[in-house]
DNA sequence: TCCTGCCTGCTTGTCTGGCAAGCAGATTTT
DNA sequence: AAAATCTGCTTGCCAGACAAGCAGGCAGGA
């Protein structure tokens, strides 16, 4: 049953390589930024593939926001010359070296999103914040493990900041961190402990929020978070 | 000369209608993760669109790692059923509330960063750091306003960190935050007494990272940067 | 001389049809 | 029962085609 189906890596294909390619050719200055792009007809002779493979290729590109393209016009270098997205790539989330390199960047922009939080939240996100922590309350009397409500705690606070950016970033690295804990939580039986501990640090950081305190609401994310990540590990040992 | 080319926006192409229509049907369960999407064939006929176009859609989600394909047996949702990379889109450059958002997110991964550093720093990467700090002096005595040497500089801390997701994060932020400083010093003629002040900020950073004080180089980079930002206002208001 | 409208060639967006490689389940053979 | 084979389906890639749209030139008129 336990089947051994390991994904080969046929990854290098056509589109692919071409797509890097021209990244390359774009990022060496070959097509400089502002400049037009080759024909896809021209293209496809250059490097010897069709013309369907090459519109894929500098679709992801276009997608990337590296290339613009006009219809009739050509397809032209961004001004900028760079992507106008960021691709965090992540491989491998069984990586454990991985899985630290992420956790420091979550804390880091937790870290910042609370003490903002704290200098600039309104009333009513105050509020927000303070139904996510009573609701985590209720899930935890209920002997739940409250991942659900944990992240909607932590996501109230991030959509103080007021700061799109910081949500978007905490929302991906959330997803996947928390996510991550979840199923540990759930195959210990040993959380309610220590989900009331949790509480306790979520009390912290709420009430450096309120109080309006940054440099306290930084310090008491910071320090949730790096127990939490603690946690994590006596998570996965036991 | 001054042209007004106000570029129409032509985007919602085929391709790109049918992308987004799949990533919401992948988002909101229709597809789950892991389950097989139907075959191409069967998207032409269910979309009304030709198969090219159907291929070129898959192939973003696809470069999202939101779906994998193996070719004779099909598609498939991303078991996590989440996209692997994180999309930063950063529209518009020239919008002051998008400029301090993302100047936000720039000082606290920085601020991160520096932190790390100072922890982490072998004495190679120190040595590294001061020499981009030299070459940023000499660009000083130089009289100029030396704004790749005040990357590399920053750059240097960023890999003493050893995370390769805060030095991707911080290339993208850099490259196009202080590619706006760069523009803006150039244009003003009050800039040598103000890169002294750029210089003596640096200085601080180094000097708490070499004495590897966490904290200290933290609010050391924040202050800098803060300043940046408000140099930033400056150059930009003469 | 300068402007205006048309025209022509080129480019992208989309479609159709087709072939090879590869997978998965059914069928046959051992 | 296990192994080998067959068959239908699916993706990867290709060739050719047409419509929509852009840019520069050209001719004619003011």
């Amino acid at each position: 049953m336990a089947e051994e189906r390991d994904i080969i890596d046929r990854s290098p294909s056509l589109v692919e390589k071409l797509a890097k390619r021209l990244q390359e050719d774009i990022a060496t200055g070959r097509y400089r930024p502002g400049a037009k792009l080759p024909a896809e007809q021209q293209l496809c002779e250059n490097y010897g593939v069709s013309r369907a493979t090459v519109r894929e290729a500098v679709g992801r590109l276009k997608h990337d926001g590296l290339v613009v393209s006009r219809q009739g016009a050509g397809a032209f270098v961004a001004p900028s010359g760079l992507p106008s997205v960021f691709r965090l790539d992540v491989t491998d989330f069984s990586d454990a070296e991985e899985m630290t390199h992420i956790a420091e960047l979550l804390i880091a922009v937790e870290a910042a999103a609370s003490e903002l939080a704290a200098r600039r939240r309104s009333p009513e996100q105050l509020a927000r914040i303070r139904e996510a922590l009573h609701a985590m309350q209720r899930a935890i009397d209920r002997k739940e493990p409250g991942v659900e409500e944990d992240l909607a705690f932590h996501r109230a606070i991030i959509e103080a900041t007021g700061n799109p950016f910081f949500r978007d970033l905490s929302d991906f690295l959330d997803q996947r961190v928390r996510r991550f804990i979840r199923t540990a939580r759930a195959n210990t039986a040993r959380f309610q402990g220590l989900t009331q501990a949790v509480q306790v640090e979520h009390q912290a950081i709420y009430d450096a929020i309120e109080a309006g305190e940054g440099a306290w609401a930084r310090d008491a994310a910071e320090r949730h978070l790096r127990q939490a990540a603690a946690r994590l590990e006596l998570y996965l040992r036991t």
